[in-house]
This record gives structure tokens, sequence and C-alpha cells, in this order.
DNA sequence: GCAAAAGCTTCCGATATACGGAATAGATGG
DNA sequence: CCATCTATTCCGTATATCGGAAGCTTTTGC
């Protein structure tokens, strides 16, 4: 098992076959296609074919993910969804430690002040995801970050900010295998990268004009678990002009208070955080 | 299907056990059990005993969520919980007809305007679902409705919008399902339930106090698609001062107005309108 | 600190379970 | 109406799944 993510599963040949053979496997693999295509739904043999399972499989398969209420049936269309139970079992997942929970009167709170849409992004695998998002009064929407949109790690100033506090190890672990990903995507050069890290590791936030839309930028800060490595990130995007030199300080000092406060939360026990002030500055009690 | 073949001779009635025999079945039972216990997560033993299932079995069920990265293993704590994946599936799920994309500006827009909580409720089976939520910057908030969170259809406002607008024998298989559910929630007269739904009917809006929660309010509205039939509801939760008769008109106006501009988005039979105005998403994952 | 208990993982043979070809029924469309 | 495509059912085959047993690791208790 070792390094956490797929990196290994590679022996089957096939584009994007079904991932295994394990009818488990094949009935989540259903479930990633119907989540794909939940435009228009997907037709029993649109999936066989997609997926390469005969129709009775595939038939099989979906009926035990409609009764399990995982999938849908559109009898009028004979197109199948995602189900709404899916939906209820997601609100919980991703939800460490209740970290979502915890920060939610927190997102509220931030939105209100900061009139900006803020992000709480974590890691997942070599990937940021946006657990949550609270908008801000502000009319420019900044379009990344759908709830449970993934960001290659690295792109981003949330995912700056995480990438900055992670493990040494992991870190580079992180940039091995997402440089070649980030082609494209603003940054390609590792030294640049490196400096950007070093340069948010130092400061304790992440800001600069990501690039991916011109005119927005965006602010993050690491939320940090007692040994001062990244559990997440709480993020503002908004246009550029809303974060000028006077504004910024002011932004991050925010940020990283209320970040402080979510690793008190996520730390009941802690005696004293271990590495607290000396990396989000002024720690406030 | 049904027919319980139980060939061990485990008679024990163990309460909640994997649904059915299929390994996509025991799979998605691992889920939900995962689920229901995220706050602490769920130990390999601990899921075999409340399933029933056996070590081995669960482990290699584990094995394949954990790769298919729709469970998470803390190799910390030797627990396991939902994988950041699933979520990202259900960010996708229960949005027919993009439903929840079409009324999440809206909804910021009301919570916004009305200044408390928004919800969006669609019906599944015999309860509703929350589908999304906008807090409005009023302090008290209302407990009902996380996102993914089911009611009885029939209890609170908006569940009694939906079930107010369903085709006639529909409702009667709701009537007849949920009566016994409904002992101890509020309303456990039938009589008096066929007359709040006929109000409801009538009036084209759904307020009362639910009793679920004293103090607090709410008001709701159906969204209709074209042949007058709810396919969601607009709710406000709010505390009761502030649902009083002259402002009650005025809510209920706006959530009209709203829905109605809801229902035109959702009947783009057009031909010339198929295409859902990528504004500023449409991003790539 | 050691022994005992509980939990996790691997292995492997038996068999229940899932598979897919073929045939049927239903839908679509020319 | 027939031709084509799709959905569903049936059933024999074989494969993937199961669980006992045993090794291994972690936790508990003394």
């Amino acid at each position: 098992m070792s390094a956490d993510t797929r990196s290994k599963g590679n022996e089957n040949a096939g584009a994007d076959e079904a991932g295994g053979k394990s009818s488990l496997q094949r009935g989540l693999a259903i479930l990633r296609l119907l989540a794909s295509s939940n435009e228009t739904g997907a037709r029993l043999t649109d999936i066989s074919r997609a997926l390469d399972l005969t129709p009775p499989t595939v038939h099989r398969l979906l009926k035990i993910l409609v009764e399990e209420g995982m999938a849908e049936a559109d009898k009028a269309t004979k197109r199948y969804r995602l189900g709404i139970d899916l939906f209820g079992l997601a609100a919980q997942a991703g939800n460490p430690n209740n970290l979502r929970d915890i920060c939610r009167p927190i997102l509220l709170r931030l939105s209100a002040t900061l009139r900006d849409t803020i992000f709480l992004l974590v890691r997942s695998g070599f990937d940021a995801v946006c657990l949550d998002r609270s908008e801000g009064p502000f009319p420019i929407r900044s379009f990344t970050g759908d709830i449970g949109g993934r960001v290659t790690l690295g792109v981003g100033q949330g995912s700056l900010a995480i990438m900055a506090f992670l493990h040494e190890e992991e870190r580079e672990e992180v940039i091995r295998f997402n440089l070649p990903r980030m082609q494209g995507v603003g940054i390609i050069d590792e030294v640049y990268l490196r400096t950007e890290i070093a340069r948010v590791r130092d400061l304790g936030y992440a800001s600069r004009s990501t690039g991916l839309l011109p005119g927005m930028s965006g602010v993050a800060v690491p939320v940090l678990d007692r040994d001062g490595h990244a559990v997440a990130a709480l993020s503002v995007g908004t246009i550029s002009e809303r974060l000028n030199e006077e504004r910024l300080p002011v932004v991050v000092d925010i940020l990283k208070r209320e970040s402080a406060a979510i690793s008190r939360q996520l730390n009941p026990f802690d005696p004293v955080l271990r590495r607290p002030a000396a990396i989000l500055g002024g720690g406030p009690a």
C-alpha cells in the first residue's frame, strides 16, 4: 500500500474500462460514469459500451445500485443517473475530525466580513479538494472550487498553502508527481515552484495572481495540525483590485486568526501548540 | 430477489446486517456504516460485527473501497472513514436537470435579500432531501436541513409544499406510507394533514409553525414543472417573529417569483436554449 | 516488561455468485 | 409493417467471493 494513491494498479490494459473485475469495482465504475454524464444521464447500453461490460451484467449491477439508492432510473427516458442517497452519504464524507462542521461557521463569518467567497480546501492524494465554500456578497464570483471540485496540488493559492506545510518527504513526492500535470496550468518550472513554496512557508500565507484567470487573485493560509503540518487551507478568491497592498495584510491577518481558531478546535487536547506563533505570526490567545 | 436464503446457521437477527449478499451490496453497506460513524471512524472489526461479515471479507472489500477512493484508512488510528472521492461523486448526485446549479444563484440572492437561511428540497422516495442551502446573515440558524439531510415528506413546510403538489396518486401513496412514520414528529392526524395539504395547495405556499422547534417557523413554495407538479421546494427557516403578518406576504411573494424563474429554466425544451449558459463555470476538474 | 487478548492480514480450498451468450420482449424509426 | 436498437430474462458455466485457519501485529492488562 504505502504511497497513498493509485500509483500501482496498472496491470490491466484498457483505456477507461471498468477498473477491476470484482463486482464492487464494477459497480463503483458505473457510479463514476454516471457522475461524469450526469447532464443527460446514461442509458444501459451506454454504460455497457463505455465500461466494456455486457448488458446483462450492467443491468444486474444497476438494479442493485437503484435498490440501494445510489442510482436512479428515469423511467421516462430510460436513463440512469446518480441517486440522492449518494448525496446524503457524501455529506459525511471527507469530513475528518468534523473539519467541515467546525469550519462552517468560520467560513460564514469570513465571507460576511471580507465580502468575498471563502473556500475550504483539503488535500486528497495529489489534489486539493474543495470541502466547502461560502459566498460573499461581492458580485464577482470566482470560478474555482465548486464543492467537491479538485485542483492539482500546487496550482492556486489554497493548494500552495497546503503544499508549503506538508511533511518534507510528502511535499517532494507531490512535486515529483505533479510537475508534469501542471503543464499549461501556470507553473511549469520546478525552480519557480520551489521558490514560491519557500516564500509561502516563510510568510505563512500564499498570495499571487494565479494566472488561472486574469484579474482574479487569491489569498490562502494553511490550517495546521499540532505538528505544524497542513490539514487544510482557507482561501479567498476575488478580483485583484480587492487584494492590494493596503487590504492584503488585513485579510491575511483575519485569515490567520481564523485558521488558528480552527487548529485549536481540531486539537481539543493540545496542552500547547507545538509550533504555533512562529509560523502563523501573531497568535491571538 | 428477497427470499432470504440464510444458509448459515446464524439466525441471531442482528438488527442491521449487510443488506444482501452480493459484494456490491456489501460494499455499499460498508459505506453507509462508515457514513453513520464518521465522527470517530470505524475499525475493521467494528464493521465486521455490525454487518455480520467475517473479517477477511471486510478486509477485502475495504481494500477495494480504499483503492477506489471511496474510503480512507487512517493509518494512525487504524480506522476507516469515507473517502473524499465520494464527496466529489456526490457533487453531481441528486442534481436532475442541474437543478442545484440552476438554483444556486437564486438561493444566494434569496438569502441575501431575506437575510435568512434558504433551503432547496427535493423529493426522494418518501422523504424530502436538502439539496442545497444558503445561509443568511441573520444570526439564528435553523437546525434543519444540513445538505444531504432527509425529512419525512409531510413534516415541515418545504415537505408540505412538495407534497401538496404531487400527483394525486403519488400523494396518496406518500400519505399512506408516511402517516405511521410521523408519530411524534408533529402531525399524527390524517384529517389534519389532509387539511393542511389542501390549504397549501390552495394558497400556493406552506407556512406554519412546524412545531419541530418552538419559536421557529418556515415558509416554503413549491417549484413546479410544466405540468404543475412539484419537483422541489424553496424554503425559508427562521424565527417566528420574522414571519409575522406583515412580512409573510412579502416573503411569499419573493419566493414565488424565484420559484417561477426556476421553473422556467427547468424547461428549456426550446431547442435553442439547450446550452446552459457557461458563464464562468464549466472548468475542467 | 511480559503474557494474553484482540485485531489485522494472508492463504487456500469449496462453492456460492456473478458472468455472458442466447433468446425474448419492448421501443424506435423508417 | 418490418428492421434496428435496446432492455430484460434465463440458465449453464466458471470465476470471483467467501470464511476457516493460521501467522502476524498491536493493544491491553497485570
